[in-house]
DNA sequence: TTAAGTACTAACAAAAAAGTAAGAAATGAG
DNA sequence: CTCATTTCTTACTTTTTTGTTAGTACTTAA
């Protein structure tokens, strides 16, 4: 749980509410939600789905973002009164209002990845 | 530093080499960068006008996330050799082409302010 | 000699994010 | 009664990010 009195809690507030891509950053940002993202992108997907093709994520991640996500209005939940247990997740309209967004992060992404080297010492593709 | 032999670390790699997404949450991610890139958006930018300009921001955080935009080459660190010193930071070309992804970015951040309340209780902007 | 201005750096502490491991509920199959 | 299946919880540890405070270097001006 988070303490709304730090200078980090009170700066994060501070930016997302004075700017738009603070607030965006906050929505997609963390480890896992790009992923989650663009696999909810492509069609409703069970739990167990998401986390058998998103590799290396554990139960405890996935569900966390998944909340997360769904706070923000961004994805939701059905649950099947069904046993065994059957949950999905699919994008909200809210979400998928983020279409254009995702697209121009993940083209600029590329275009990144093709002109420098990163951190880990991959090298960029080159300019030719 | 970093361990880069860490899951955390190993995981952030494998999402930044897989995943343009990823890989450009690296990039503009973090506390402050989007302030800054704003910034530099509309021009070139002493360190100290970027210091007073970012409220909030502490020296150590600033020079911290600059270093790190030069790094992946986003942004450019001019040194002009006088007394007292002067730095320039301002975009780089390849810095430049974020144009369109940060615009969509910050008006996905507006839409969704627009549309729902925040977990520091500010409301949406309602729907009519 | 001392202060002022600018752009930092270093050492340390607090907070947040991510990872690990174990378990829990509900129920049908055997 | 025990096991398997699925979707999570909980408690705890490690790693990373962010913040705090106090300097440093260099020159000019008083």
């Amino acid at each position: 749980m988070r303490k709304f009195t730090s200078t980090n809690a009170f700066n994060e507030k501070l930016i997302n509410d004075s700017c738009g891509m603070g607030r965006a950053l906050n929505i997609v940002g963390g480890r896992w939600k790009p992923a989650i993202l663009y696999k909810l992108h492509n069609g409703t997907m069970r739990y167990g789905e998401l986390r058998k093709s998103i590799e290396g994520i554990s139960e405890r991640m996935l569900v966390a973002q998944l909340r997360e996500l769904e706070q923000d209005q961004v994805i939701e939940r059905i649950v099947y009164p069904e046993v065994p247990p059957r949950v999905e997740y699919r994008m909200t309209e809210l979400g998928k209002t983020m279409g254009p967004m995702l697209e121009a992060m993940s083209e600029w992404g590329d275009i990144h990845r093709a002109n420098v080297a990163d951190k880990y010492g991959n090298p960029g593709d080159g300019e030719k």
